[in-house]
DNA sequence: TGGCGCGCATGACATCTGTCATGGGTTTCT
DNA sequence: AGAAACCCATGACAGATGTCATGCGCGCCA
């Protein structure tokens, strides 16, 4: 029996899924959580084989979560189901030590399949958002310019992001120049949508 | 028996809504579809009691379905379940004729128990759904402003969105300007952000 | 040890944007 | 008919932004 442990906010969601699990003979959700604070607490506890881990919650992301339980529990297995694939989750994901990572666009054979495969040792990656991730290439920017740009996404005029990022103005509008012209985008607005797309911030 | 279509365009999901529906002996999930075309190709021909749409769909999104089953097939009662609750979106639900409107966060109890409400003519809400719809507010933007706010989420800058609106830079500027000023907003950017999570634009 | 890339900063310049005043045409309501 | 709101446009001005050149210091690596 693999003991499984379901994060996801969206409780219709979490316990569709649980009864969907639970369907199968040789799986068991164990136990749920809603925040990704709440899965790493229970799973400390409950030390389950899998846990499969929405990509984005209130809180910590699924990413982190995975991080933490790669390091604190390696006996579990870490997988990673989300709504919107963004290439960069996926490698940030990878190097997190997640073992599986799918979007919630398969149907639940394959859930229950990579549950399986992950178990026993395995990886699996969806194959459509490997090839996205493959075809975003690898991220052009400059740590501090991914940090400039990040908190460019929300629209902040630039003196507010260089408060946020305790930088002088200037400096915020020379990372900003060359992320735009690393993107080619016109402006850093456009940017930033560019570098979320590509999951590069 | 209640006859369910279910729409959404993550099979997991709905696959995993379907089964959970499932469990409930009054329930009969009879269709499912994939996206919002779908959906409405599939209830012309099965003609269900109750049909449950997901808000955002590759295609047509939840409440353009649910406006022409409400025309079409006034006898098939919508009601739509989102991720992402936005006011507006509720607001232009409901003028659609949608007879329900839930969180994916709500437990699979409410669903089931809305489904039934619905089905005999009730209408349901979510409490906090509505909270937000109410503190939202109206939409004081003009139709044009709405517009050209809309243009500018993407981060155009302001020659492109004159271009798409058909209208001189100048006047985009006007109308982009009485847009910010209205939002309280510090430049268009975040005013279309504002606009966005209100579900004005 | 000498590049090289990066982080951080400043200054100058051209362009883009936001704001305001103004005006004419249309529709809607009273 | 008149007022009010909206649509569209132009022009002018200040401030924000994008671009470029330049400089210093740090850590990494051949």
């Amino acid at each position: 029996m693999i003991r499984i442990l379901l994060a996801d906010d969206e409780h219709l969601i979490r316990g569709a899924m649980a009864a969907l699990l639970s369907l199968e003979d040789d799986l068991e959700v164990v136990a749920q959580a809603a925040t990704g604070a709440e899965a790493l607490a229970t799973a400390r506890v409950i030390r389950p084989d899998v846990a499969v881990i929405d990509l984005q919650m209130p809180d910590l992301d699924g990413v982190s979560v995975a991080q933490a339980l790669t390091t604190e529990l390696p006996s579990c297995k870490t997988m990673i189901v989300t709504s919107h694939g963004r290439p960069g989750h996926l490698k940030r994901a990878l190097a997190a030590g997640v073992r599986g990572f799918l979007p919630k666009t398969v149907s639940s054979d394959v859930l229950a399949t990579v549950v399986r495969t992950v178990f026993s040792g395995g990886r699996y990656v969806d194959p459509s958002l490997a090839a996205e991730a493959i075809s975003a290439g690898d991220n052009p920017l400059t740590p501090r310019e991914a940090d400039v740009l990040e908190l460019a996404l929300e629209g902040a005029p630039i003196d507010e992001i260089a408060r946020r990022a305790s930088l002088s103005p200037g400096t915020v509008r020379n990372y900003l120049s060359s992320a735009v012209g690393k993107t080619g985008a016109s402006n850093r607005h456009e940017a930033a949508r560019f570098a979320r797309a590509r999951g590069w911030i």
